[in-house]
DNA sequence: ACCGATAACTTTACCGGTTAAGTAAAAAAT
DNA sequence: ATTTTTTACTTAACCGGTAAAGTTATCGGT
């Protein structure tokens, strides 16, 4: 329980003001050579550890990070808060995570405790109920940095990072009309949210350059969870009208799908394929291993915190930026008939 | 840009003083009804928002925890830490995670740094390659109260919660032989750890108490990974000798396990059955899906929060205590021959 | 009518740093 | 030789809160 070395401390010891010893420790060309030796050494010693909490009140930064993601247990987002860590560690920046659950509320009151806590930037993903807007207008006000990734609200002046949604899609599903299929389905996930509109504009608009009418009821709308896989899955079915392709929005709502089948007795990859936005490390275990649209992850968690760092270092120059990556076609065992093509 | 709004500000519009300010906010009993009202009010209009950073440096407490990770795109690491934020946002507590990507160096840093920030209480699952104690060892000394969670470091005084990890696997295997099972290897990962070490521990003594004789190269040391999975069949395979079963010490490596035998082509599960310690939500959709010990992550990591948060707030009565939670043996497509026994 | 208690504030000090503004002695410039 | 600059520090002030120790005015008790 004993107390903590402080900076007074070990200018006590060798006679000298704290402020020296400040100077010294953070190389300041202020203080000599010599003292600056003596003053390492004493509190290399002591066991000097700084403290954070006073550093980052006095100097007004905290060189912290706040993260806010929709959940983590997901393998987009693991991977992406995985990638996020480590470049951030890189550039010497701590993240603060925090989870919403996929609650707006929870979401704007850790937008509050990051702002409280003085994090020098945020770097936020929506959750897929996320309207409100007003948590991010002051964000915005205050000042402080904000980059959206993957998940994302236009409009308010903040830059975003994210999968090449439309196009990937488009690209995905017109090789699949050209490869022969013509009963597409689509699993949307919410149009309020970017990551569902903007991947059902890339279905529809290779659906409709391919002259291909896909009926009302085959794009139902809903999460982008399992669950929501599931039950899109059984209205679908219900209708008595299946398709022969599923396009799932994310990997979880194929994943639903496919348990949702597997309960019916609708076999895949015989009478059903499935095509998803995202993959998972679990894929290739998964017999059939969905053929899906791969985002490269890495790239996003990494991009979304260089942008972040570079407006906390440069206030006044930076300006809004988005950033969109590409994606990429894995065709894994459903959509045979793309193979090749 | 503009400047947040402090304690004085609030105090000036109102002609008193800024302690005054302070206590109202904070409800003490000091500031009539009326005053506070009005206080709050004024906070309310003006967007006032407490600096936490002020606060916890005058405070010398940050309601904040430190968390250690070894990963996180890993299902029980994504769960366990999704409880933890869970049950620490029940009790007002925020966490700091950092994440130690399985390196001892990158730990031990992480550690310094939450120390720095001053965190409350820190809960650590240390990195499969963590032998050095010296850091714990300085956490101790600094009297910070310190909670290991699933891979723990006995012997500094440090509370502990684990899963059943020999009961578990004692269990499950006596289970297996008695239904049938003779030729059981095991990929142990390492037994410095104690998750390797108990869960081996478990599977030798059901195997002794059966009277069943396992030859040594069927015990294969190694990591807690896929990779490891991997080799450690081939390793098996390349022997000439494979078992019926393999006891996988994770999921993970369960899963390298199927990847190896896959590519070598042996048939799971008519050739070759597993069995692991945890599972995934992705087992079910995997085929076989892998009978597996289950953990009870949610447990887990909210009774570890539970402890760091009992023994931040009562430093002098708490005492050391070692957790171990109950797991519970899964019957899936692997392992049939357990079926009903 | 006087005293101690209480309610409702205020003042002062401090948390552990950083930044800005001195200061004295030594070195360089004129 | 005198002035200017530089070097190596020190002192004072501040960051935005909290805790502890005053200070009045009011109030109940006797």
């Amino acid at each position: 329980m004993k107390k903590h070395v402080t900076l007074q401390d070990i200018a006590d010891k060798l006679n000298i003001s704290k402020v020296s010893v400040s100077k010294a420790l953070r190389d300041h060309p202020d203080i000599s050579m010599e003292t600056k030796q003596r003053i390492s050494a004493i509190a290399q010693k002591m066991g000097y550890m700084p403290n954070f909490i006073a550093r980052n009140l006095s100097s007004r930064q905290s060189n912290t990070i706040g993260l806010v993601v929709p959940k983590i247990a997901h393998h987009f987002f693991a991977s992406a808060i995985e990638a996020i860590y480590q470049t951030a560690n890189l550039n010497n920046y701590e993240i603060i995570m925090t989870v919403s659950q996929e609650d707006a509320a929870h979401e704007a009151k850790h937008i509050q405790t990051l702002l409280s806590m003085r994090v020098d930037g945020l770097l936020v993903s929506v959750t897929e109920q996320t309207k409100d807007r007003a948590i991010f207008e002051l964000v915005k006000k205050r000042g402080t940095p904000l980059v959206f990734f993957d998940r994302v609200i236009e409009g308010i002046g903040f830059s975003t990072v994210t999968n090449d949604d439309e196009k990937g899609t488009y690209l995905a599903i017109k090789k699949m009309i050209q490869s022969g299929y013509t009963r597409i389905a689509h699993l949307a996930g919410y149009s309020h949210s970017n990551i569902g509109y903007n991947r059902r504009k890339g279905f529809e608009l290779a659906a409709k350059e391919c002259k291909l009418k896909i009926p009302d009821y085959w794009i139902i709308e809903g999460g982008f969870g399992e669950e929501d896989g599931y039950e899109g899955f059984m209205t679908l079915y219900n209708k008595g009208d299946l398709p022969e392709v599923i396009f799932a929005v994310t990997y979880p709502v194929a994943l639903g799908i496919q348990l949702a089948a597997q309960e019916v007795g609708v076999k895949i990859p015989d009478k059903l394929e499935i095509i998803s936005f995202g993959g998972s490390i679990y894929n290739r275990f998964i017999s059939p291993s969905i053929t899906y649209i791969n985002q490269p992850i890495n790239e996003l968690g990494a991009k979304a915190i260089e942008l972040i760092i570079d407006e906390i270092k440069n206030p006044d120059t930076v300006q809004e930026q988005h950033i969109t990556l590409p994606t990429e076609l894995i065709i894994c065992e459903t959509c045979k008939k793309m193979i090749g093509n």
